[in-house]
DNA sequence: TACAAACATGATCCACTTAGTCAAGTATGT
DNA sequence: ACATACTTGACTAAGTGGATCATGTTTGTA
């Protein structure tokens, strides 16, 4: 349901966030690295991510990305649907029986509820969380 | 998020149940013609149900198959589950790190609510709305 | 200026799943 | 006997997602 793709591009994403108030860029070697990511892989989601607006690149040595929306303007599903999330509807046969429209609401509830959830989630949410976290574990 | 089979099988269950008053069996051709679902497909979908127990076949000429569980005891989703729905999970990197759990529990919820959609859909309640509709319809 | 770090772009590849097909066999009613 | 219809197993075809490679360009630094 939720594709690598998808996941990584979060874990992504997080992480420019939390560290949003460094002035040197964030390297993809370094995301790779902290998060186990497909160093390749990478590169291609970070073109969709700078597509749609949300990151800007620096070039050169020293170089990377930095993220250039606020946290709270961005919610998961967005990021979801920008890395190709459902672009594709339920099945059907084409046909407009009852038997057939019956099944297509449940699948569109099914769709629907999913992506309430998805929207629910603001970066700057988990980035909340993720920053809590840290400091708890620093103190145990 | 939905498959075919999924759907399929869905669509064929549905029309078993809304004839079981029926004393005869339902040929697969009668099904596939009515679904317009592709024929050799159903036969490979009809042996899932048959080993889930679901279904009787009768053999033979006029033969078919036949509903033995009561539809209200069957949800949506122990059909899609029993077509192979989700039978693999969320992705992850397999790291522990805190990000990585924080959007695990996001992708938990998701597919909990979705889940919790299909089931409490019975076939038995597709079965009521169904022969509802088709009263609606012959009065129009 | 030369070099290394790091992004940019495009092409490509492989594995897996899903949808759909084929063929040979078995059972059963007429 | 013969037609109907399920049984079983193998098999193909297409699409998708994950991942990689190669090559080029930009920029800081020695």
């Amino acid at each position: 349901m939720i594709s690598a793709r998808v996941h990584y591009a979060c874990l992504a994403m997080l992480e420019l966030a939390s560290r949003s108030s460094e002035q040197a860029p964030v390297s993809l070697r370094e995301i790779s690295d902290q998060h186990g990511v497909p160093g390749p892989f990478l590169v291609q989601i970070f073109r969709s991510l700078r597509a749609a607006g949300w990151v800007q690149s620096v070039r050169g040595s020293q170089g990377g990305y930095r993220l250039i929306v606020r946290p709270e303007d961005l919610s998961l599903l967005e990021i979801a649907e920008m890395m190709g999330y459902q672009d594709s509807g339920n099945p059907g046969t084409g046909k407009t029986t009852p038997a057939e429209m019956m099944l297509q609401e449940v699948w569109e509830e099914m769709s629907r509820v999913s992506r309430e959830v998805l929207s629910s989630v603001r970066l700057s949410d988990l980035k909340e969380r993720f920053q809590r976290d840290e400091a708890t574990m620093f103190y145990i």
